[in-house]
DNA sequence: TTTTTATGATATAGTGTGTCTCATAATATA
DNA sequence: TATATTATGAGACACACTATATCATAAAAA
């Protein structure tokens, strides 16, 4: 499919917002290929031209946003502030949220991300905790706190959370890793 | 159903351990009622004699695990010890694992101990964390830790286990909770 | 032994997936 | 602008799974 061609361009971008819509209003799972192409106004076979199935939508509609939130959970030292984590989400909390509904993605992300987490931790003298555990803790902690926030119309504003992501995951987990180096 | 009749009785049993058994091979949504019963080696149509839907037949199973495993997850301070709960946790791993691995119970079941949790914590003193957060935090951090265990086939002992969640959440959020009272 | 009832087998209607074909309209290109 | 290209819409189709209904039979309770 050339994506040149505008027809192409708009019908792939109708799909991906008739994704994001529904998913919004009904999960992710209880929507049909049907019930896409009908919201976004394409006909049902076209679908099939474009995608394998939904999965294969959904993977086109978060790829961007996928690499870029692996890179804002990895590194959970001082190379990401809390602060700027969650005004990403903010500003993308519609995908956000989309992203979070996929057991399958959720999953990618985690493992993803805890990888990275174990080379940055495993530079740092060793503590009682498997690193391995303490890296998924720390990136399975973020993800349920963001999931959280979300999942209650962001109650609180997106630096106070970050300070609170600090707080509570970030230093509580590194105090009991890295405790006084001497 | 008269469940003192021996004929319901085995079909209940014999569709329970297939949905276990298939849940654990392939995942719970990738599971479909027509495996199930041929597993089971029970009639299709009779399944819907007993069960509504794949639903009704995992809320069966899982309905005394889930109770116990909420009970064990609330009051996350002295009452349940770490051991304790990772013991609980191996010995029923299987359904621990088919219950975890179901979307909607397992955020039945964080929003259940969550609950409860926030009624603990209310009794302390407050932080600059809402209480509401630190106590979604703990419950979902439990979950994440005993499912890290069960996914990567209980790589460290049960104690083990138990001691980490003490430290790693229990200990690392009240020392944040409930800072010096004095 | 007799009565009760759960089961198996089968048919059926409804829904969603994924593939295919053909006429048409939108687009790119010369 | 004219022409060739190609994505689309509409429809038919095979397949799989759900959920319900019926009836003869086997298993259980009484």
């Amino acid at each position: 499919m050339d994506m040149r061609d505008r027809r192409v361009r708009r019908t792939q971008h109708s799909l991906a917002k008739a994704l994001i819509a529904l998913t919004l209003e009904k999960g992710y799972d209880a929507v049909t290929i049907r019930e896409i192409t009908e919201r976004a106004d394409i006909g049902y076979a076209t679908f099939f031209r474009h995608y394998r199935d939904k999965d294969g939508l959904l993977k086109d509609v978060l790829d961007v946003v996928l690499t870029e939130f692996i890179d804002l959970l990895r590194n959970p030292d001082a190379t990401t502030t809390g602060p700027l984590l969650f005004r990403y989400v903010e500003q993308n909390h519609e995908v956000v949220r989309v992203l979070l509904n996929s057991n399958h993605l959720r999953q990618q992300l985690i493992s993803t991300a805890t990888q990275s987490t174990i080379q940055e931790y495993n530079k740092y003298p060793q503590s009682k905790i498997p690193v391995e555990i303490a890296a998924h803790h720390v990136v399975a902690a973020s993800i349920s706190l963001i999931d959280w926030w979300l999942e209650h119309q962001m109650p609180y504003p997106a630096e106070q959370m970050g300070i609170i992501y600090e707080e509570l995951i970030v230093n509580a987990t590194n105090g009991i890793m890295f405790q006084q180096p001497e």
